[in-house]
DNA sequence: TATAATAATGATAATGATTTTCATTATTAG
DNA sequence: CTAATAATGAAAATCATTATCATTATTATA
């Protein structure tokens, strides 16, 4: 079994909610794959194999899977929520190309630092932050 | 006449579109508020003066201000657009309780070279970038 | 294993922000 | 002043997401 498995139903036993074969599919699906994908995506990807799961079914799987920890989601501001995976994934920022679509994640340090040194300056509690970049990919750009 | 209000009208000259009472009274209305605000709190705000004015009227307006660089949209994630101020106001970022709401706002030039830094590393030419970090602020610390 | 309690499901309706449509009104060039 | 056309408000449409509800699946326990 996968430590990711592993950690889902243990979040499932402690918080009294019933296993369900269609949720740890979409959960292994979810896993197999490395997009920043939407709920959308996610289940045409899963009505390949398991046409009778609804959209509905979807939504409430990710958000149980969200709060498990095993992803987290992203909004680049179109109106659509995205997942990735978070178990095993370090905390990173995005560059988002506005022309393909590609997002790319980076993670510098002193930025994180600068971070912490600013909320200090202001007296602020920081939960969590999240820093997007638009423009254009190298192969965007002409 | 207000840097604004010319800048507006510029704009529209320049843009075949006409020009209209309402638009200007909606452009007035938000100039002389502070907030990162809503459409809906805008309505609001403009219906006290002039009660026939539609929210669409609103959204169409807010979107023309933002073409012409006089205001520009933040999204804090809970599903509604902002407004703010663009002309006269440099690029910052948002420190944003998620008790309370409130938005502070913050620059810092380091963190702004080392991302213009991460974005030549991976050949990317950035148009645009935000910084948003969540938690709580003095106030809401308990 | 059978049963009762209850959570999960899919279809569909509801919601909320935003956009579009359309008939009417306002602006503007000539 | 008039014709052309953009702007308007009301209402309908859209789109992502959430809630509802009747049915099905899971699970504890008798
Ligand atoms: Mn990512
Ligand atoms: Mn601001
Ligand atoms: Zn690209
Ligand atoms: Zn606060």
């Amino acid at each position: 079994m996968t430590d990711e498995l592993r950690i889902f139903r243990n979040f499932i036993k402690k918080n009294n909610i019933k296993n369900s074969r269609s949720r740890e599919k979409i959960l292994e699906i979810f896993l197999n794959t490395e997009k920043h994908i939407s709920i959308y995506e996610l289940h045409d990807l899963v009505k390949r194999q398991y046409p009778e799961i609804g959209l509905a079914t979807i939504y409430r799987a990710m958000n149980i899977i969200c709060r498990s920890d095993l992803a987290e989601t992203i909004n680049i501001g179109d109106g659509v929520k995205r997942f990735e995976h978070k178990y095993g994934h370090r905390h990173h920022d995005h560059l988002i190309c506005i022309k393909c679509g590609k997002i790319i994640e980076m993670h510098n340090d002193d930025i994180e630092e600068i971070q912490k040194k600013m909320c200090k300056k202001f007296d602020f509690k920081m939960t969590d932050h999240k820093l997007q970049i638009f423009g254009y990919c190298k192969n965007c750009l002409d």
